[in-house]
DNA sequence: GTCAATCATCATGTATACATAATGCCGATT
DNA sequence: AATCGGCATTATGTATACATGATGATTGAC
């Protein structure tokens, strides 16, 4: 029998999983693309560790839907095609929506605070231009949002979900005119968790994420043909 | 560069995955409780074979949220308080009530034939009081929508979520007028779904979910103030 | 020259051996 | 008597050795 509670115990980490962190970031950075296959020994020899705790990394990154293992034929950084990508960003869309309702009904003043100052940050961003800050300082008005949901567990789901979708972001389009509408959705957002609307805090999310999602399956989908069409 | 497609493959299980299988029923059944400590060494005798498999299941338990791993401490099956399970339920509700929506948009015929067939499953253990059998029959019902969705991404996680939630089914109260409740809940869903009225599915679906998550929840907290006294 | 069957190679799956930190016992000290 | 600290024990973490199935190259038949 395990103890109830268990405050904050100094835990020592373990190999593999500081190994799942930098396999992690370099698959969500793009450094591994999809497709790419992760031999066992080849790692091992690169971190300098024996098999046991590469196993371990990839058996986590699996189970995040990371990579994808296929019993005695290797393991490869995950592929989504296009159907599928709609098909998360649905549900991406479902998280985040629940999200901006539980927080127009529960954030608190301090919440609020965080949020107005995420969305000034994305102002800046988008009136200089600036690409990569937006993508940014938008990543934190999400997490914000996320956290005044005041629900543990859904922002782990949606956490964990972002993940997944975040190794697509290479595909995002930096269209001057998408920044501003960006925007002016978050901006919609905002206002009605500040105004306590939880319907249209929800509303307003869910079509912010899901225009985002159309227009990475668009792309990722023209980028499938044009590779078809050239094999 | 692994294959785009690929269909069919007749693949080789791992012993690591059909001890996870085993494991994860016991869990689930309540074999093994919330709090039991799983040894590996243990394990591995207990199903003969080395403590290598035996980690690969723990691992991917452990994702799956139905343990929990504590480097160097040892592995447990997972606990969970009511704030939690309330949250979980939460979200349960509202993929849930996303797969109804999305039936009630896109169900074909023979997602409705299905669907109706389940329904009267539970009518009929209705009819007769049997709480095993309403139990079994709820199950096929709920799976059926969630097919109906038609988004093969979302059954994944409600299905997921679902497995996590199910280890708590046991705290169920058996209370007859429940049973009549549910079912006239279903009904509203089915309704509302054959109606092709996605909003008023996805409500009725929400609804039902929560009322049963709060009297889960409810029931955990009253064991354990119950066990806190005693101790 | 093409195709198919056989076999060598090698990466993955599994077992075992070794390393190390957490746990609990026991005795010494206050 | 109670508490602290050291030591033995043991389960987990890691490395290595062995087993086995997948891959593809070679060879032979047509």
């Amino acid at each position: 029998m395990v103890p109830a509670g268990f405050a904050e115990e100094r835990v020592m980490e373990k190999r593999g999983d500081r190994l799942r962190d930098v396999l992690e970031e370099e698959i969500l950075t793009g450094v591994l693309r999809p497709g790419d296959r992760l031999e066992e020994l080849q790692l091992a020899e690169r971190f300098g560790v024996s098999r046991t705790p590469i196993r371990e990394a990839l058996f986590q990154l699996s189970a995040a839907g990371l990579i994808e293992q296929r019993p005695r034929r290797g393991t490869f950084v995950a592929e989504v095609g296009p159907k599928r990508l709609m098909e998360m960003f649905d549900v991406m869309s479902e998280l985040e929506a629940m999200c901006a309702r539980l927080a127009a009904r529960r954030a608190t003043p301090e919440d609020l605070a965080a949020l107005r100052r995420a969305h000034d940050g994305c102002a800046a961003a988008a009136e200089r231009g600036d690409f990569d800050g937006y993508y940014y300082e938008n990543e934190i008005f999400h997490e914000k949002i996320r956290e005044a949901s005041r629900n543990g567990f859904l922002v782990e789901q949606a956490d964990a979900l972002q993940k997944r979708l975040k190794a697509y972001r290479r595909l995002q389009l930096r269209a001057r005119d998408r920044l501003r509408a960006s925007f002016e959705e978050h901006d919609a957002v905002i206002a009605a968790i500040e105004a306590g609307d939880a319907e249209a805090a929800g509303e307003a999310m869910r079509g912010h994420v899901t225009v985002q999602g159309e227009r990475f399956a668009d792309l990722l989908a023209s980028l499938e043909r044009r590779e078809a069409k050239s094999a």
